[in-house]
DNA sequence: TTATAAATTATTGTATACAAAATTATAGCA
DNA sequence: TGCTATAATTTTGTATACAATAATTTATAA
């Protein structure tokens, strides 16, 4: 019963690492030795260095140790973050069907009235939807691998909440419901900037 | 004497390999099989998968094969692409001091009258101090990182000069230098179009 | 002949052992 | 005490063996 799938373990240990590292279990700085991990997760050596492989080329785990980003380091990932999902709003705006239209609503709605945790979910669809828009792998691949180091201080931001984020989600929503691609895309700029400024005041504190 | 460095080997390999498929050596769509690269180069299979999974992530090997990037793959790489060198030319309008400015004419003169080797490091060089300008790694590794695929395209687009390329590099100069951001922007913008437009021709042919 | 099943082979994923490096601790000395 | 140098330990990188899966071939029946 509990013995698991065995082949393939690299892929349950690389999932379970970046989800100790998201979740902020294992602390920014921590320093990985592959054997340690290996008995923590009762295999060999191999899946576990094939998975934190995976997270060095990820940014995740830089130089065997969980990623502690600077504040530079905030502002270079944002810079092309606001480069690159401003280019997504507008295309939202261009492209987005009624379905989706209909679900970024609904984040917007659960943004305001949801538990903690649905707020979270809410927040995270909007963004991805929008990024889904432009319909390109290469886009969608180069955002999510940044969101991934991101979204390190998610716990932080979201427990002091950010004001306006709802405000702001529901500004970008209108624009691009009425095809407004270029107001789509400076609202996200400006957004985004927000969240960032946010970010960087509890990194500095 | 022909002992190599033992240790290690896995980045000798990861070149190794990295260059044939840059150089068009192992053709596109190739299989690749860990017992024979690791016969071929006289070490084991651990330092081959290592360096194969790095392939992977660069994009440069999907499902054991060599990519074999599809029209659709190749215009959401330069749609990426577009967006972020565009962003770098802007940079480097505002921020490029003078002895970078000197190197990017000198690319400039180069790619007039050197040989088709220097032309073609030329080139490169142009593009890459451009992109460096941004001062951002995350830009930098994103942008380079995309460049891997496009080169493998390098040849095919180097045996056949694309007509008015050192044209179009001379335009984006003297915008740089004469510190027209949005002008440099634009102007790069069209160019990585027209370059894009000229793979396409030669991939569909 | 064509399609399906069985068997053979090739290839990958994992575990383990050992060697090289890097890190840490210890000892000796100014 | 503070410093360097050496020894002990930890950690990583490589090689190899074996098991599980995937691919291919062969054999058999319709």
């Amino acid at each position: 019963m509990t013995k698991k799938t065995q082949q393939h373990a690299y892929l349950h240990t690389y999932e379970y690492l970046r989800d100790k590292i998201l979740q902020g279990e294992l602390e920014r700085g921590t320093k990985l030795t592959e054997e340690k991990l290996a008995q923590e997760l009762g295999v060999s050596r191999t899946p576990i260095r094939e998975s934190i492989r995976r997270l060095e080329q990820e940014g995740l785990i830089k130089q065997k140790r969980v990623v502690n980003p600077t504040e530079t380091d905030l502002r270079n990932l944002f810079q092309v973050r606001i480069l690159l999902e401003g280019f997504a709003a507008k295309s939202a705006a261009a492209y987005l069907g009624e379905a989706d239209l209909k679900k970024l609503e609904e984040c917007v709605r659960v943004g305001r009235t949801g538990t903690p945790d649905e707020i979270m979910k809410a927040n995270e669809s909007f963004h991805d939807i929008i990024v889904r828009s432009t319909n390109n792998p290469v886009m969608i691949d180069t955002i999510e691998r940044m969101q991934a180091i991101i979204y390190l201080f998610r716990k932080t931001v979201v427990y002091h909440k950010r004001p306006f984020l709802i405000d702001e989600h529901q500004y970008i929503y209108e624009a691009i419901r009425n095809r407004k691609g270029d107001e789509a895309e400076n609202l996200m700029k400006e957004h985004l900037q927000a969240d960032l400024d946010f970010c960087l005041h509890f990194l500095t504190q």
